[in-house]
This record gives structure tokens, C-alpha cells and sequence, in this order.
DNA sequence: TTGATATTTAGACAAATGTCTAAATGTTTT
DNA sequence: AAAACATTTAGACATTTGTCTAAATATCAA
């Protein structure tokens, strides 16, 4: 829950996510749509990946990245707990 | 959308919105519950309210504390968004 | 009004975070 | 084999964050 909230808590990172919605994307990909560096996004994959909010795959030279959302099932769960009861 | 994903990346934080679940609390109250001291848990309740997580009503010499669900909407708004197509 | 209580504000400080450049690793292509 | 490309790792650096103590503000009680 602490890693998810952490890889949430940054724009840049919930962009990745957004652009990962309409499809895979490889790191380069990725980068080329923000203006920080490439080593910067791949941090930031990283952390996205820790929290089990993407998962990469290699493919040749390229690494594809794609959108996990079962993690987010569990921040759902958490949202619940507090719109029901009182 | 930043502040509040801001104010939920801290456990500290998230503690506090789980005992207000409960029951509206002061300040003291608050504090009492946890080994940090006053002025952090009052820096915590500061950003809570920054992200209109929580909502503060002064009673005398106390201040009321009690949560404020309407914000989370945003957030399961834009939960759904990722689970929703595809 | 003086003292006690409740809370916040101010300022300091170590740790975490986001960014960068330079270098390393691994894969293709020629 | 060597050069080009894709990505990450390493290390540095400034900013943000969470915490603390000391002091300020405000309210209640004697």
C-alpha cells in the first residue's frame, strides 16, 4: 500500500500510467513524450514497476511496458472502506 | 489531484483518516494516538485539511477535527478511469 | 489577572525524492 | 568486430518531506 501510494504520488508518473492506458509502450517511447531525461523516466518505471503498477517485458533491444490495473483493485478496496459505513 | 494523492503518501496521514472513520477527534485526541509529537501530528492535520481530506471546527480551546469522504470521489473518478476500457 | 491547557507557528535538521550527466550493459546492423 | 541504438546504473545535487524543540497564540479556570 506504502509503494503504491508513493509510485501515485508524482505527475510525471501518473502521466506514464495514462499514456500506458491507450496502449504498450517501450521506455523510449515513454521518454520521448515528456521533456526529462531518459534515465529520469526509467527511475520512474522503475518505481511504477515496484508497485506492481506496470510490468515490463524485453523485447529485443527495446524493454515494452504495459499497464497493470489489478494493483489498483486494492487502492479501490482501501477507497471503499471509508465511503461506506457512516 | 497533486495535493491529495500528496496528503494520502504518508501513513502517518492515512492512520489518522482510519481513526476519524471512527469518530470526529481534536487535535489532542489525535496525537494522543501516536508516539510523534504535537506540532508533526498538527503539520499532518495541516496538509490533511490542505487536501480537504479532513475539515476543522474550533470548540473553545479545542479544534474538532472530522473527515471530509466528498474528495475521495475524485479519486475513485479517476480509478475508474483505468479500470474502465481496455 | 494569573496560571494551566490546547493547538499552532517558526526554525532547524536529517532523510527521501526527482532530476541531471556520464558511464555501463546489452542488442542490432554493417 | 565495430559502430549505432536502447535502456539502465551510478553518483551528484537541489528540493521536498517528516520530524523535533522552543516559542507564540488562544481559551479556560482559579
Amino acid at each position: 500500500m506504502n509503494t503504491l501510494f508513493k509510485a501515485l504520488n508524482d505527475p510525471t508518473r501518473r502521466e506514464i500510467l495514462e499514456f500506458l492506458k491507450e496502449k504498450d509502450l517501450t521506455a523510449g517511447e515513454i521518454a520521448d513524450r515528456f521533456q526529462i531525461s531518459k534515465p529520469s523516466i526509467s527511475h520512474h518505471l522503475d518505481l511504477l514497476k515496484q508497485a506492481g503498477l506496470v510490468s515490463a517485458v524485453k523485447e529485443g533491444q527495446f524493454i515494452c511496458y504495459s499497464l497493470n490495473t489489478t494493483v489498483l483493485d486494492e487502492l479501490l478496496k482501501w477507497l471503499m472502506n471509508f465511503k461506506n459505513e457512516k
